[in-house]
RNA sequence: GACCCCAUCGUCUAGAGGCCUAGGACACCAGGUUUUCAUCCUGGUAACACGAGUUCGAAUCUCGUUGGGGUCGCCA
């Protein structure tokens, strides 16, 4: 029988990163079996379901490359079956009507547990067992004639032939009442796996206030979706040798429950940062520059007069520097606009010194005179000047680097003055000679 | 409160009784390279929650304690 597994969202906003966590896992097991992974769109509660939501979960699951096989299933067609279900436990008696009263609810239909100890298997937790006095039984259609959540959700993994049923934690409780349905359906009982909780920076759950837990949100922050994908997937699972830079096709190779964690983990921001790194370091350079553009367009700080030679020539000069997409607009912004900020520390180190501004000045006319203006003619023209002042390089470097860029770090000088040009090196150090010594 | 689950460096993890004076990665610190920053190289700090057992031997097994989490809806 062929593994079938499935993402089970209810579209009622922003994709959580442990919902997605949970698809990738889904994804990854379905495709290391070389099954089926189905999506179910579980938008039963009209509420809070809304088509921007259903669009989010598309979108989040095909930005990470989560492609899905079948026809999407939303829940709310599925209703008839879900109540044609419950007639059958109603006949088979393993249901029973009731009024439990209160605000004139009138009757609704209970599911009868089977009144005995309850155990099953799960792969990532092992066995797990309730006693019979722990498992009463629970509505399954309302007195407002419609089905609760527990009775949909098996129905519709009977109907799709679900064998792996791969979720969150916080689910853990309602497997017992989902066993007890399978069986009362006469339907096979498919196998579990409960992943553990995903916990923020205080090791408490993410709740709204944190930052960062939305799939949309590191999209936009300018993370690369094989990096976030490998991450989540080592977020809880570890192939068992030090391996931690995997691509798809390994991790599809490997993945496997015997390996997944089965306590709580913390996203470490600063960890996805460094593999982001890694797969920015292999990413083709059309893709990256396509990237960058689009976080500058933005930021506002695209024009125009950008010619595309030379936007490959900052990009070229960025380097590795652009760890994130918007580290494009965060550390090179200068090079797409003459109004750029003066970092505060950078100025007071460089800048605010003996000698800065006459320094700064006669690099000027140094410069001014340059026939052609490369980054090996700059280079000549301060060591000249240096060497005329008696002064080292450095003091020479710095200020001028503060003085065109706005801060004391970033790509190697001369390279950079090559690809901002003579026009506005010049006027950039007349900016701030006026600015910071007129 | 009841029931269930979990517990190795700051974080993610390796570890399925001797290979562990506990390994790797990120982060951090120090040094080297780089006239800045980043990269890169070298080195370093840092953990088996606690207490009893079982065993010749326990991070690994058992029990307890403590701490954390989940669930207890006619939400999903």
């Amino acid at each position: 029988m062929t593994v079938r597994t499935r993402f089970a969202p209810s579209p009622t906003g922003n994709v959580h990163i442990g919902n997605i966590r949970a698809a990738i896992y889904n994804w990854l097991y379905a495709r290391h079996e070389g099954g089926q992974f189905l999506l179910r769109i579980e938008d039963t509660d009209r509420e809070r379901s809304t088509p921007e939501a259903v669009q989010a979960v598309l979108n989040s699951m095909n930005w990470l490359g989560l492609n899905f096989d079948e026809t999407p299933v939303y829940q709310s067609t599925q209703l008839a079956a879900h109540l044609a279900a419950a007639e059958k436990l109603l006949a088979g008696g393993q249901a029973y009507k009731l009024d439990k009263g209160g605000a004139g609810k009138g009757e609704c239909i209970m599911f009868k547990m089977p009144g005995t100890d309850m155990a099953f298997h799960d792969e990532i937790k092992g066995d797990l067992r309730k006693a019979a006095k722990d498992l009463p039984d629970f509505v399954i259609v309302r007195s407002n004639g419609t089905p609760v959540f527990h009775l949909g959700n098996v129905v519709d993994d009977i109907d799709m032939n679900i064998t792996h049923i791969i979720r969150g934690d916080d689910h853990v409780e309602n497997t017992f009442r989902h066993v007890a349905i399978f069986q009362a359906l006469g339907a096979p009982i498919p196998k579990y796996a409960h992943l553990p909780m995903i916990v923020n920076a205080q090791g408490k759950p993410y709740s709204k206030r944190d930052g960062d837990a939305y799939v949309g949100e590191f999209r936009e922050k300018g993370y690369l979706p094989e990096a976030l994908f490998n991450y989540l997937v080592l977020l809880g699972w570890s192939p068992g040798d030090d391996r931690e830079v995997l691509v798809r096709d390994e991790l599809i190779r490997l993945f496997d429950f015997s390996r997944v964690q089965s306590s709580p983990a913390q996203m470490d921001m600063r960890k996805l940062q460094w593999m982001n790194g890694e797969y920015m370091k292999v990413l083709p350079s059309t893709l990256r520059s396509e990237q960058c553009r689009a976080v500058l367009q933005t930021r506002g700080l695209w024009h125009d007069g950008i010619s595309a030679d030379y936007f490959d020539q900052v990009l070229n000069v960025m380097g590795e520097r652009i760890r994130l997409f918007t580290d494009v607009a965060d550390q090179a912004g200068y090079f797409f606009t003459d109004n750029y900020p003066y970092d505060e520390k950078s100025v007071q180190k460089r800048l605010k010194k003996e000698g800065a501004s006459e320094s700064l000045a006669a690099i000027r006319e140094a410069f001014a005179g340059l026939e052609v203006f490369t980054a090996e003619s700059t280079d000549k023209a301060l060591h000249a000047v240096a060497e005329q002042k008696g002064i080292h390089p450095g003091e020479l470097v710095h200020p001028v680097r503060v003085a065109v860029s706005g801060t004391a770090a970033g790509p190697s000088l001369f390279p950079m003055l090559e690809v901002l040009g003579k026009n506005r090196v010049l006027a950039r150090i007349d900016q701030t000679l006026k600015q910071f010594f007129a």
